[in-house]
DNA sequence: TCCATAAGGATATCTATTATCCGTAAATGC
DNA sequence: GCATTTACGGATAATAGATATCCTTATGGA
């Protein structure tokens, strides 16, 4: 049971999108190039967090993506959830209902291993949910050098696009 | 992202086999008859499950599998892991080396993402790890109608195997 | 001896992930 | 208007993983 490669891409896409200067953007381009990622397949990840509503896309030259809101109400778990779907990681089958000697019993509500499995899931979540974008964006401000973070401030700002 | 069919089984499968009397055993046969799923292939479930040390197979007739040890000694993350391994359930593929203006750095440790993605794969395992195997038989005994739970045992007692 | 069973290897089938390609529409600069 | 650049969506291919079956072997019990 594994996530996504999108998942990652994503969450460093998005790291990304989050340091840029107010009005930027990035095209798929970029963001593949700096992630060194294949870029048609990280387009449609990032066509899901479009879908999702977490960042925008705008079309022709100076175009690409942006976040769709602040990088302090975008959660982990939006992200993760935009890519991998709101599905729990347990599908219970209600193999309860196959036992022979059981038939004709109409149990209410989930059994209890999924109820278990359920309640792991929801504390998976709730974790994620716990962090906030703009969390990563004060981390990496603290532990990359700052030599490293200008060349990737400059690396960035010749691929700029948008109103800037 | 989901975990495997055979997890639910399983689970399934131990509930059984530690409501079970004392040197009882129970075949791949019954369990999958009783589960209603194939029965080779969760003979592979059943397989990983005893090389974990969490159940006992023994051979011949009236032979088949057990608890390995008592029901209150194991815990949901372990037959969980027996089946579906305690790899992690996000992987980090280090992207930040591809990083084309990064290159020559060595960063040391890893990136913050995956260290936010591994709590919450942390948290997901101690809930699990929180839920003991045992307690799953007390509350079927408290939610399952008493006829049922007779006619379940009658069941398994028909086809019961082991010392018993 | 004969049968039932766990265990493990080999293989087939199906599904999901990963990846690529192409067409369309919109925005920009000329 | 026109060419270029981009996001977006559909179609398809390649690969990996999950699901399932079959067969052989070794062992224990009657």
């Amino acid at each position: 049971m594994q996530m996504r490669n999108q998942v990652e891409w994503v969450l460093h896409c998005c790291s990304l999108l989050a340091a840029l200067p107010e009005g930027g953007r990035l095209s798929t381009k970029a963001l593949a190039d700096f992630h060194g990622v294949p870029k048609e397949y990280l387009s449609k990840a990032l066509q899901s967090l479009s879908q999702a509503g977490l960042v925008e896309g705008s079309l022709g030259p100076s175009g690409g993506y942006r976040l769709a809101k602040p990088a302090s109400e975008i959660t982990f778990l939006d992200i993760v959830e935009a890519v991998e779907g709101k599905g729990r990681n347990f599908a219970c089958t209600e193999i309860r209902r196959n036992n022979p000697c059981l038939q004709g019993h109409d149990p209410k509500g989930p059994c209890q291993v999924a109820r278990i499995m359920w309640q792991a899931d929801a504390a998976w979540r709730r974790e994620l949910a716990a962090v906030k974008l703009s969390e990563l964006t004060v981390t990496l401000e603290r532990e990359l050098p700052a030599d490293l973070q200008e060349r990737a401030t400059t690396w960035v700002a010749a691929r700029l696009g948008g109103s800037v």
